[in-house]
DNA sequence: TTTTTTAGCTAAATCGTTTTATTTATATTC
DNA sequence: GAATATAAATAAAACGATTTAGCTAAAAAA
């Protein structure tokens, strides 16, 4: 049986009530409204027995609000934000919240096409991991008073919520921890960009190098080759060229790509270099050597950014809910990833 | 300067033309409900002038169409259905659809509220991997002529869509290839589950072993321990208890936690064992040693997944399109996975 | 000249809600 | 008994589109 789906027009001329009443009851202002108990309840109970679902559509339409909260990472697919995605899921849909996730790519065109099919839609909130030229998107975003929030990377030109994790000083630390075990010649291998995040990355690296009076070693590869040969061809031309005995990755997909080319081309090496990877990943716990990792906080980030957009949401105009917020990393240091101290 | 949105009825008043002219000129239906070329410019240019978009909501309300495809999958975090969501979100996209993922963590409860959630929001279609216990649910969309495929896992007593991969053929295939490189005493370490696809990767192993005359060595883990300890005990329990020459993963966490209590507790064990997983991930390859594995067809499933609903969609009730589609799974040789061939 | 066609446009209903402003009857106050 | 207050409900206007049915004036046919 195909049972059509009911309207609140239904459940008025079922009851002889106007669709007035029904609204309020159903919408639990019986009371205020001053609906006498006994047609309160008539409702309640005829809503109920048709198992009555109003029309989230109509609703939004009419107040403005469609209860959707857009998430818009750089690959959907990463360890690190599917994993986020299920956190945050999680929060939304507790809080009566819908999630659409989506992946820019981190490039500004396809960031700009995905904001404005959103805005169509009348979406509530945005959690935005931003590519690199879409300050001007965002700030029309914050002054049309819609709720953004920016994270893993910002724009310091423009004022707008968000919340990132301590880059520099995370890299500044796992760093030092490399040359507290001893290691002399400390590659860095990162992406060439000029986001906030992996210039921080860079930064906290030759900090600590400098500190160390130790020689730096970077390898900037180029963002738009992730998925050709070429990135691990440079690797590879890197890692000949320069004789280290330490690595740090920067982001977790070079760690992967690195790790390949070792396995490739250094296969003698894997045992004696000191490896670190930003971001860590459970198949790393398990890799041998194992992988030390700077691990972001995902259940905080995924926390913070949900209340933040909540509270945005909740606030107006005139006093808008500001929150900047920068989390601190941890080191998971996993001490067999050092041969020179492993057992 | 806050440009709040505009409505068809904003252009209609500037131009001094009616609400219905501005609609059928932007539907593209001007010649058919001829409409003067010189007031269709007009509209158009204006339309454009404003950077005019049309209230989805709205259009929604009216049409019926939501243009959101829901996908509900295990989990979402995991790199198999994480993976997949990023293919099925680039053709959703293309296709002018939006996605909705959530993750059901194979619960009944979960499932269910989450497809009324989704009721009442008018999604137009669903891709699911159902948890064991929602046939009717699933049954109801069905009979409503609600678009839905199922995926990963089916239901055989009801005539659902579904897109598949043969899975006792995979593991039977797999299982083969470890008794061909001499291995006797082959372990399979799977879930307590009788959904479809786990019985049909045991099935695999099991005739396997009676083709070859071999014992068969099962170790059912309770799937809801998943996250505890408890898995960890029961496997190391069982590697002690038999002495094992090979294991087969029936599925990726479980590989993720075996390799862990391997590594744990039977070191000296990781390098002779052979291993076999079913789903692949990256890290796999750069394992030491390398996990051979049973890989999915990811792309072929997100479009066959995507344009079967697509084709559901534009299909009437009178003749509906069918696709119950069985595809095959790659076994990825990794060599080195398998000690007595190693170099 | 009258009738029919056609081109060009539009009023109004509709989708399913929410919300404001009113109505109607009854009860209370003076 | 008239005026006022209150309780209980509702009509109607929105939200922003689509779509049906119809209107008007000019052109074509009779």
């Amino acid at each position: 049986m195909k049972n059509k789906r009911h309207s609140i027009k239904d459940i008025a001329a079922a009851l002889n009530v106007s669709v007035t009443t029904v609204s309020f009851v159903l919408n639990g202002k019986a009371k205020e409204k001053r609906i006498s108990e006994e047609v309160t309840k008539k409702v309640l109970e005829y809503a109920r027995s048709i198992n009555y679902k109003p029309n989230q559509l109509a609703q939004s339409l009419r107040t403005g609000r469609s209860k959707i909260i857009v998430v818009m990472v750089e690959d959907i697919s990463n360890y690190f934000f599917s994993k986020l995605a299920r956190i945050i899921e999680d929060i939304a849909y507790d809080k009566g919240y819908k999630v659409l996730f989506c992946s820019n790519e981190n490039k500004d065109e396809r960031s700009r096409e995905l904001i404005n099919l959103f805005r169509e839609r009348q979406v509530d909130g945005y959690i935005i991991v931003p590519s690199p030229g879409i300050q001007e998107d965002i700030s029309e975003l914050v002054t049309d008073d819609i709720p953004v929030i920016l994270f893993d990377r910002y724009f310091p030109e423009i004022d707008t919520n968000y919340v990132i994790i301590d880059n520099s000083e995370a890299v500044h630390n796992a760093s030092q921890h490399l040359v507290d075990n001893s290691y002399k010649k400390i590659g860095f291998i990162t992406i060439a960009s000029n986001q906030t995040q992996m210039e921080a990355r860079q930064r906290g690296y030759r900090d600590a190098m400098k500190e160390n009076n130790l020689e730096e070693f970077v390898l900037e590869v180029p963002f738009y080759e992730k998925n050709t040969g070429k990135v691990k061809a440079l690797i590879a031309e890197y890692l000949s060229n320069n004789d280290l005995d330490s690595i740090f990755f920067a982001t977790n997909y070079l760690t992967q790509i690195g790790l390949e080319v070792i396995r490739e081309s250094f296969p003698d090496k894997i045992n004696e270099l000191g490896i670190i990877t930003f971001d860590d990943n459970d198949l790393f716990k398990i890799y041998f050597p194992p992988i030390t990792a700077v691990s972001q906080p995902l259940e905080e980030i995924g926390k913070e950014l949900m209340n933040t957009v909540l509270k945005m949401l909740k606030s107006t105009p005139e006093k808008p809910y500001r929150n900047q917020k920068i989390l601190p990393a941890s080191l998971i240091k996993r001490n067999s990833s050092f041969p020179n101290k492993r057992p």
